[in-house]
RNA sequence: GCGCCCGUAGCUCAGCUGGAUAGAGUACAGGCCUCCGAAGCCUGUGGUCGGUGGUUCGAAUCCACUCGGGCGCACCA
């Protein structure tokens, strides 16, 4: 219908062209209207034209409806405020949209427009040093749901998850979890303050190691802590301390034992996270090992590749990316002075790699901390020779966490931090899912634990999912009290659907498709969540206002063609966002 | 100091590729169940859209400056 009225202004405004009024035309803007006295849809191009047709708004308005050729689906064309068009669809056009989602069902509002083309996602990506907390699940449920939604309107998308499995991290925790075995071997040694001190499932890994391995992996406490520089409690340096732990237990160990236990912790909280995301409703395609870029190169071929563009040179023994040359504040260490590839170095091989799996565009979602590395990331793909505009990495704010009024420190070091399956096993998966992709990622968001957990009842989730569970119990009502939905009989009365609710729910249920359309390719889930709140409502008002078990056999099946179109699109929606419709609740 | 994000109703937030009287939830005040689920509906109170200047027929929306708040500026990951 939009592009009819489309269609009809553009022969308008090119014959005012001719007719020389104007030189040049305006891209048209044809929106659906707020208010439906404004009609079904408006456009603003007089008010455009005004000021090269040395005319008001007005009165070019006029000369343009003038000039329109008629059609029999707009009944009415109007002149409003300070010079919209608006136009006024004939009621059978909006009707149609009622036996469209019954007829389409599931796959009502799906699209093609996003071609079949090839999109990987990746996010979350947190560490495997511990299980996923709170921060975590914003970027699981926006990553989630922006999946689905991409999905939705025709991409062909990938979701990855990038395990840091390689750096001084995962050493820390490997040392952590051998040291716990000694203790749990009735070693008597000191924990570092640097270690993952206070974390239960360090316990876990080092118990079941114990069952598994029993007494292979124990040394003595002398033997270990030999000429070991003093912990920072002893008034050393933490860092100095863990990171000559780490050394003493390799050597100690050996590479094979060594890695026995860095692999036992690795494998057991990647299964953890992975499993912690399948119930949180999050599902990837790929989980992508950072060591396995080393294993196979990649990181060397990556850096080779940069030095033969000529964007390495070295210094204080290091390699250097000149990544100012790319619109960087500075140059990157790609190797540094002591033979190890840097982080960053591994980012741009598997960014590389990214591009090198035939990926036409790659969606990073980061934590917004991570702003200030977007640039150089950039930097390197602009400098390998890739298009830097097919990478968008979109940020996320944090959501920070509230708890008796008070800003909870998450962080896994520190072992005080909330994980996301508490979270859910509180508030609730759907509540969960909900509530992170209610806000637009770049929005800070406060999230108070208490009114989460205390007041869940009041998550507008319960609300949307009531609407749905309202209709179908009406539905179950129907047939208790012995009527039938004719829904063909129904299809012949639509236009007994005269009532003011009525009229707005069809409208709002013909929003539908442009708002999925719109959330995918704009990247925002929460379009899509204030548009259930609003079909919500309607629904909830309709439902007070007017009876739908009604004697009239024809107004009966009109209605609950209405409602049962209602309910396809709560479903619809409800499940893009990965939230149940409940049938009862 | 430089960079990114955010300042909209008491609180939490929509609206931001410029459009018609700035919206919702919550809170507060009142009303609606002999009738399909009251986890609901209806009515009302509540705003210098952080501030100043600019662009425009038109600015919460764009630009500049400015004031607040958050985050980041490693040979860590």
């Amino acid at each position: 219908m939009k592009q009819t009225i489309e269609k009809l202004l553009n022969q308008a405004i090119d014959q005012l062209i001719a007719d020389s009024m104007i030189e040049t035309k305006p891209a048209l803007q044809i929106t659906r209207t707020k208010d439906a006295a404004h009609g079904d849809f408006t456009c603003n191009v007089a008010m455009m034209l005004a000021k090269q047709a040395g005319k008001s708004p007005r009165d070019v308005a006029q000369i343009i409806i003038d000039t329109l050729d008629t059609n029999e689906s707009i009944i009415k064309i109007e002149i409003a405020g300070p010079g919209f068009i608006n136009f006024f669809l004939a009621q059978e056009n909006t009707l149609s949209i009622i036996k469209n989602i019954l007829d389409k069902g599931d796959t009502f509002g799906q699209s093609d427009a996003g071609k079949k083309e090839k999109i990987q996602i990746e996010f979350v990506s947190a560490n495997p040093t511990g299980p996923l907390h709170v921060g975590h699940g914003r970027g699981a449920a926006y990553g989630a749901t922006l999946a689905s939604l991409m999905r939705a309107v025709g991409f062909d998308v990938d979701c990855e998850y990038y395990v840091n499995d390689a750096g001084r991290q995962m050493n820390i925790l490997a040392t952590s979890i051998w040291l716990r075995y000694l203790q749990e071997n009735a070693v008597d040694i000191p924990f570092p303050s640097n270690g993952y001190k206070s974390e239960e499932y360090i316990y876990d890994i080092a118990r079941s190691l114990k069952q598994k391995y029993k007494d292979n992996f124990v040394r003595t406490a002398e033997t270990v802590m030999r000429d070991i520089p003093a912990d920072e409690a002893e008034g050393g340096d933490k860092e100095i301390h863990i990171d000559a732990l780490i050394d003493r237990a390799k050597s100690l160990l050996g590479n094979e034992d060594y890695q026995t236990i860095f692999k036992a912790g690795l494998d057991t909280i990647i299964e953890d996270i992975r499993q912690d995301l399948e119930e949180f409703g999050v599902h990837y395609e790929h989980w992508y090992s950072e060591q396995s870029l080393a294993d196979r190169d990649l990181i060397n071929a990556a850096v080779k590749q940069l030095q033969d563009a000529g964007h390495i040179y070295e210094e204080k023994g290091a390699l250097w990316f000149r990544s100012t040359d790319f619109g960087d504040e500075k140059d990157r260490v790609v190797i540094r002075d002591n033979g190890q590839g840097t982080y960053f170095a591994s980012d741009i091989a598997y960014h590389l790699d990214k591009f090198d799996r035939g990926y036409n565009r790659v969606i990073n979602i980061w934590g917004a901390d991570h702003h200030g590395y977007v640039p150089r990331v950039k930097a390197a793909l602009t400098a390998l020779g890739k298009d830097e505009s097919k990478l968008d990495i979109l940020l996320v704010q944090f959501a920070n966490l509230y708890r008796h009024g008070e800003r909870v420190q998450m962080s896994t070091r520190s072992g005080s931090f909330v994980t996301l399956r508490e979270l859910r096993k509180e508030v609730g998966t759907d509540a969960a899912r909900f509530f992170y992709v209610m806000r637009k990622c770049e929005q800070h968001m406060d999230f108070d634990l208490d009114l989460a957990k205390s007041q869940s009842n009041d998550n507008p989730v319960y609300y949307i999912q009531y609407a749905h569970a309202r209709i179908c119990s009406v539905l179950a009502q129907l047939s208790e009290k012995q009527f039938n939905h004719d829904s063909e009989n129904g299809f012949r009365h639509l236009n007994l659907l005269t009532e003011k609710h009525e009229t707005d729910l069809i409208s709002k249920l013909d929003a539908y498709a442009d708002i999925l359309h719109k959330a995918a390719f704009n990247a925002d889930p929460h379009l899509l969540v204030h548009y259930l709140r609003e079909l919500a409502t309607l629904l909830h008002s309709y439902y007070n206002a007017h009876q739908f078990i009604i004697d009239d056999a024809n107004g009966r099946d009109a209605r609950f063609n209405l409602i049962s179109a209602t309910k396809q699109i709560l479903n619809n929606g409800l499940t893009l966002l990965g939230v149940s419709a409940p049938i009862k609740m």
